[in-house]
DNA sequence: TTGTATGCGTTATCAT
DNA sequence: ATGATAACGCATACAA
């Protein structure tokens, strides 16, 4: 290994202490420009490279963020990290991601090694199986910036961006109603995530302001993977009457759903109109195209980092007294898959 | 700002030196069991957080790997990073992940940005608008792992793990002659990428080893999103004769391509076959399923950083004298979009 | 098995 | 506008 170059060699062939040194490099102001100039060029010059340990060591901050995921190879959260990405490399940030694969002990062990590795800030959300949020209590205590999004810790009293899922669902399951639907049969995810409770909630408020009755057998649990739909068509192909309107909770599922309805001989949108989730790629793909609501996944993370960044420079305040959850604004984009009445 | 505690601290408490106390937290095999108990146990007593800051500084590594992609949010590149943090997370490794965007300056500017933090290793996928790769030289002067995978520096003297692109385009287009494919499209991104270059040459190959000449005006420059089918089959339509195969070197696309082809009121695959690329679930869920290339990311970055392991305990040694590239196994598979001869 | 002394390269404080 | 000096907290060479 070979000598590293540091700010006393600069300071020696320049002529000035290294403190001047420093300060140049930080782009101090009671810096002269001719001294600036001449540091700078040495700097070009001897092949300089700051070392950020000893500069960490000093500053107590690494600038890098911690971003907890769920899954890294999900349509959604690899939107919400690209904005995010965005966000924070325009802000001179580093973004250290890590998943938790659904799963409460890895959330827990991922936590951990982000603590350990001193992030500056912390964006997270949660794994289906996480059932408390001590293990992110380590950061509030130190006043390290907290922040979940979308799958958020409702009571938690730490901030949360979210869009607006219940509304959201109301829009889409009265959408159905307005098409005609007398029977919704609606598939969710876990329900332990505020994510699909939320959207049930929104389901049943549809139902209740048309004066329907709700029906526990229309509600289909699922993991809403790719490969759901033969599942939750065969249990559908029960269902007596058939059911004349399916709302899903991801666009993968319902694609899924759509295949496995035709394969069935059921007509798309004339028997059963379907809805979707995210306005994922593959809602503008299939046949027919999909009605889902817009899931703004970049906008998401975008506005999750800027809104982290804001309180970066708070040390020991955290976001512990600004409590509040911050909505984003989603649509119903209704496209084929859900458009009974075609002659209107 | 509280005050830290530090191994001082946790020396004075249990009686011994500060020395001893790092030698036990680090698991040197010279620590007597009972003084270690005490250390652990005054360590969870007094809430002492080991400062990576300075073991950093001390030991010049951070445990923070880099990574560059074009793009978080797509749907390969995603898988890859998914097994690289899977890999990572193993080895007690950060992930530090970085986009791109496919700009040329972006990936330099992200490149200086690794450099400067300080990552144990690089891990690179270029963008396509990058011409050369010499913003990677501090890192192999350095002596920092670099390895790039998916898409390489082919003349660079860096390890690269790829697939077959060429052997996989051979496949897939021998797959569609057998299928009796007599004039068959080939739509493929930025020629630059050597995954666009190699899948082209494989499709050239095909055509050799069955004495078919190649005809340019059956190549299509695309971006291969999932809007592009419209332009592309646009252009298609106008070829006399027709085309009666379609490779596509993307599934997204390639499903928009067969969206388009059946609203012109042509037949997949009777009246062109199509294939695809990636095996993304939208092969799954479009109606014909559609023939692809399964092309492995997980594995992808899982492998990638595993080899990229191997190398962290080597200083000033890296990659440049390990030339070698790995080619990872790919696998067509044939589904409706393209079986011609339904009668067999 | 344990301890002493020192350096890692920077930034902050205080002084000039 | 610049400089001297002292931390920052740990790991390691060397000593015991």
């Amino acid at each position: 290994m070979e000598k590293e170059i540091t700010i006393y060699d600069i300071a020696k062939d320049v002529g000035v202490s290294p403190t001047t040194v420093s300060r140049a490099l930080n782009h101090h102001p009671a810096v002269h420009e001719k001294t600036k100039k001449k540091i700078f060029d040495a700097v070009l010059k001897m092949g300089y490279q700051s070392n950020i340990f000893a500069a960490n060591l000093r500053t107590k901050r690494t600038n890098n963020i911690g971003v907890i995921v769920p899954r890294l190879n999900s349509n959604f959260q690899s939107s919400v990290l690209a904005g995010m990405e965005k966000a924070a490399n325009e802000a001179g940030l580093n973004l250290i991601i890590s998943q938790s694969l659904e799963s409460f002990e890895k959330e827990k062990a991922n936590a951990n090694t982000m603590f350990n590795s001193r992030v500056d800030g912390l964006l997270v959300s949660l794994a289906s199986d996480t059932e408390n949020i001590d293990h992110y209590k380590p950061f509030l205590r130190k006043g390290i910036p907290l922040l979940f999004f979308d799958r958020i810790a409702e009571q938690s009293g730490c901030t949360g961006i979210v869009i607006d899922n219940i509304q959201a669902a109301l829009n889409a399951t009265n959408h159905l109603i307005e098409q005609g639907c007398k029977r919704i049969v609606h598939v969710l995810g876990n329900i332990k995530i505020n994510v699909y409770a939320d959207r049930l909630k929104g389901y049943k408020y549809a139902l209740l302001e048309n004066e329907m009755l709700f029906d526990p057998s229309l509600i289909i649990l699922s993991d809403l993977n790719e490969e759901a739909g033969e599942e939750i068509i065969s249990k559908i192909m029960k269902l007596n009457p058939l059911p004349d309107g399916l709302f899903v909770s991801n666009d993968a599922c319902a694609a899924s759903c759509i295949r496995h309805l035709k394969l069935e001989g059921i007509r798309i949108p004339e028997d059963i109109a379907v809805v979707g989730f995210n306005n994922d790629v593959i809602s503008r793909l299939v046949e027919p195209n999909i009605t889902t609501v817009n899931y703004p996944g970049y906008e998401m993370g975008e506005l999750a980092m800027k809104n982290l960044i804001k309180h970066l420079d708070k040390p020991n305040e955290g976001m512990l007294e600004n409590t509040n959850k911050i909505t984003l604004r989603s649509d119903l984009i209704i496209r084929k898959s859900s458009k009974k009445e075609i002659s209107l």
